[in-house]
DNA sequence: GCGAAATATTTCAACCTTGAAATTTCATGC
DNA sequence: GCATGAAATTTCAAGGTTGAAATATTTCGC
């Protein structure tokens, strides 16, 4: 549950469209996330944040570090171990000490953790297709595209 | 942290662009959300959850029970108790038992409450104006229009 | 009236999340 | 070499979140 789901007070005049257009931004991606949640509990036995740290894995199949993880999604490096031991416990993912520094490990999926990511990752596209199926490409786009120019005015990223 | 933030597999093709739709509205909602979390903290030191119960008790004068909140607010029971009762202990909030029907409380803002909200709510609606600054008014119309209409297809509401 | 189903809420375990403090290791200046 | 600060990670407390089970109350059929 987040600030804006509710229209607040409109003191200002010019800010009325942004504020609605946050609160409905912010119920579609609500409902959007727990559409994704429930499914994945319910197919894979899994959650959200796994999901996200294993498609990042899977792209660097040389392995990432924590802080390499924490970064690119954007959450804490806290947050980032947690995750991750019950990853390693589960057999998806493991630790590996490197050599030249012995403060970072480098972190990759397992092949069991492939596997499963891959499993995952295919009826995860077919999900977003769903959940979006009413926005035609074309909008999309556009959506799209506003919403990357918006954001990286005040924090520098892709 | 959502699934998505990731792009993954692409097998099927129509869904590219609505998977990096996906990614980039998670992306900016995680930001704003952020951004949002660290002020309320640092300002009120209050969180957005609080921050979404007091804005929906604001604008029911006359009380909402916890199921309301719930289903308004897109979040399970369990977790409105929580977060009203943190509220009801600083203050804010007040419980009253409906003679009538003793399953239910009706929960109302206090007078501290209504005071501490809008003093919120007025700094908040400026927070949005600077964060979605970018959008012009034009763009928010119709990014505002499309959400609300792709959302509204496998879920019926406003 | 009474028992069964329905409704409103709370409780609970498990997980997610943050931010700050603690720990361990490395790099740098001297 | 060695102290000092920087960097990577973990730990921890507090709060948020869900879904399922437990409680309490009401409603309804009979």
């Amino acid at each position: 549950m987040v600030s804006g789901l509710v229209a607040t007070i409109d003191h200002r005049s010019g800010n009325k469209e942004r504020l609605l257009l946050w609160i409905r931004l912010l119920r579609a991606s609500r409902m959007i996330e727990s559409e994704l949640r429930e499914r994945l509990k319910r197919d894979f036995n899994s959650t959200l944040p796994r999901f996200d740290v294993m498609a990042a894995l899977f792209r660097a199949p040389e392995g990432m570090l924590m802080s390499d993880l924490s970064r690119f999604l954007l959450v804490s490096n806290g947050n980032v171990t947690g995750i991750v031991d019950r990853l390693v416990s589960d057999g998806f993912v493991s630790r590996a000490r490197r050599d030249g520094d012995r403060r970072t490990s480098i972190v990759t999926l397992t092949e069991q953790g492939r596997e499963e990511f891959q499993r995952m990752a295919r009826v995860h596209e077919d999900w977003i297709g769903d959940l979006l199926g009413d926005v035609d490409e074309a909008d999309a786009k556009r959506l799209s595209t506003m919403l990357k120019s918006f954001r990286s005015n005040w924090e520098g990223e892709t």
